[in-house]
DNA sequence: AATTTAGATGCAAAATATTTGCATTTAGGT
DNA sequence: ACCTAAATGCAAATATTTTGCATCTAAATT
């Protein structure tokens, strides 16, 4: 498991709650709330708690390994990127479908645009919303 | 103002507190929350209640008048897309700056992603986070 | 393998943010 | 001027996120 390494790298130490974050955020694949992540755990006889599971996105989300996406309705929405470094994802206001993807094009451009603008980019989220195909 | 326009175009009604929103947002020039719009507001002697803020937003929201970014910390962030439909930013995340940018090659490039997975796109929010030249 | 210690977690409670229900007001059409 | 649906304000309910502190544990050291 990828993420497991990145932990390591970053001296943070390797804990059952990690674990079990990265796990719920592999399985679930798409963005999912704090509480969405702690009912994927419980539902797979795990036990974190909400508060830890609140602390370990933030860090991380310092680390970049995990994104945070726009959304309505008063929830934070983490998701680890498909490819790092980059996170794409279309979603449907009527439905609220939600797909991923990666465009390395897309990645490019948000590259130059960051070191034309003198920053150094750790990460990239799009977010499209529009109407999804069975929708319209 | 062009954000009038569209309120009636979409049947909403022109009234005093969707006024002083738009004022706000446009204004305050970055990303901003539901409580900071109302800060601004009340800073500039008017008076429109908290909870209409979130209800104007939520509208304007649903018409792609505002976009919602992704933030830190529980809060949410809307504002003024620069270019209609499509919204851009670049935040540090050592000192929080956030910087708007516009790019339409971005954009397109998004309207083709959306367009090749079925999607009718409505608007696009890219977040590019890294440290920004003072940072580095 | 026992010891040590900074880092992580859990729990309870506080602080914040967001939503809801309902009475009242108002924009905009007649 | 009048009517009506839409919008707002207020108070209170919910939901979300953060904090303080005691306890536990990973992993480094001996």
């Amino acid at each position: 498991m990828q993420g497991l390494d990145l932990l390591r790298q970053s001296g943070l130490r390797d804990t059952q709650p990690r674990r079990l974050v990265l796990k719920a955020l592999g399985h679930i694949q798409k963005p999912a709330t704090q509480s969405d992540v702690h009912a994927w755990i419980a539902r797979h006889k795990g036990t974190v708690n909400l508060v830890t599971i609140y602390r370990v996105l933030e860090k991380f989300e310092e680390l970049g390994l995990v994104h945070r996406h726009p959304s309505s309705g008063g929830l934070t929405l983490c998701s680890l990127p498909h490819e790092k470094g980059h996170h794409g994802f279309l979603s449907c206001h009527e439905c609220g479908h939600v797909e991923e993807f990666t465009d390395s094009d897309l990645c490019r451009r948000e590259d130059l645009i960051a070191r034309r603008a003198g920053f150094r980019a750790r990460e990239h989220v799009s977010e499209i919303v529009g109407l999804c195909a069975s929708c319209q």
